[in-house]
DNA sequence: CAGCTATGATTGATCGGCAA
DNA sequence: ATTGCCGATCAATCATAGCT
């Protein structure tokens, strides 16, 4: 049973609590955030990414527009919003299980366009 | 937090909690599948129904389950042990998923 | 009614498996 | 061999339910 080991049972009990190298744009934690329209994203003491509301705004904004990322495309909204690539890419596919999660229990499947299966 | 109270729109969490009948069976499921508390596709299916909550439901609870779970050992979780023990006696059609006995610590 | 705990839901990120 | 996606899960957190 090593870090982050799976024990005979089913339930992982030791953590390596590896901390999480989130490279883009890691800025001084919450602190006095008083405001809710930061334009950079805060890393939490767990490694988590705070984003922003422009940054959420923004990655909902494309992927109605398009549900998959070009290359290319990824680059540039990772570069507009000081995200990683990794991290654009993440939050995509995060939010596509979101969307198969939502329209699996019937609700506002919202856009249908290029919508295929 | 108050980052926008944008979560406004997720007034979805307006949760309710579940039935005590639908927590028993979630619980005895748990309990009595601790070697391996990850009921496949088919068994939340299952559990969804007769708990009257969705698929979903089902698994955000094991989920929460298994990590609350985790961060409790040595508690009372070990009291909550001795309720499938009881119950899996003869009130349920689950399989014991035998786990010889250490089942309280799985380290 | 205040305060604290229990619990359902959300979500950025990780893990294994698979396909291109 | 490398990279993206999927499905499931983790882990931390949010917000409310509900008991004291």
């Amino acid at each position: 049973n090593a870090t982050t080991g799976v024990g005979t049972n089913g339930l992982v009990i030791g953590n390596g609590g590896a901390a999480a190298v989130v490279g883009g744009s890691a800025v001084g934690a919450s602190a006095g955030v008083g405001l809710s329209n930061c334009s950079l994203s805060s890393t939490n003491n767990s490694g988590r990414t705070n984003f922003t509301n422009k940054q959420l705004t923004e990655l909902e904004k494309e992927f109605h527009f398009n549900r998959y990322l070009t290359r290319a495309r990824r680059i540039e909204i990772a570069n507009t919003l000081q995200l990683n690539e990794t991290q654009v890419k993440i939050w995509f596919q995060n939010r596509r299980m979101k969307q198969k999660k939502r329209v699996k229990e019937g609700l506002i499947p919202a856009d249908i366009i290029t919508q295929h299966n | 937090v108050m980052i926008l109270r944008s979560r406004f729109l997720d007034a979805r969490r307006k949760r309710r909690n579940f039935s005590k009948q639908a927590s028993e069976i979630l619980n005895e499921y748990f309990y009595s599948h601790l070697s391996n508390p990850y009921p496949s596709e088919e068994a939340k299916e299952e559990l969804a129904r007769k708990c009257g909550i969705t698929v979903s439901q089902v698994s955000n609870w094991f989920g929460n389950k298994r990590i609350r779970y985790k961060k409790n050992i040595g508690k009372a979780q070990e009291e909550a042990n001795l309720y499938a023990a009881k119950k899996a006696a003869g009130a349920s059609p689950y399989s014991m998923a035998g786990p010889p006995s250490g089942t309280t610590t799985p380290m």
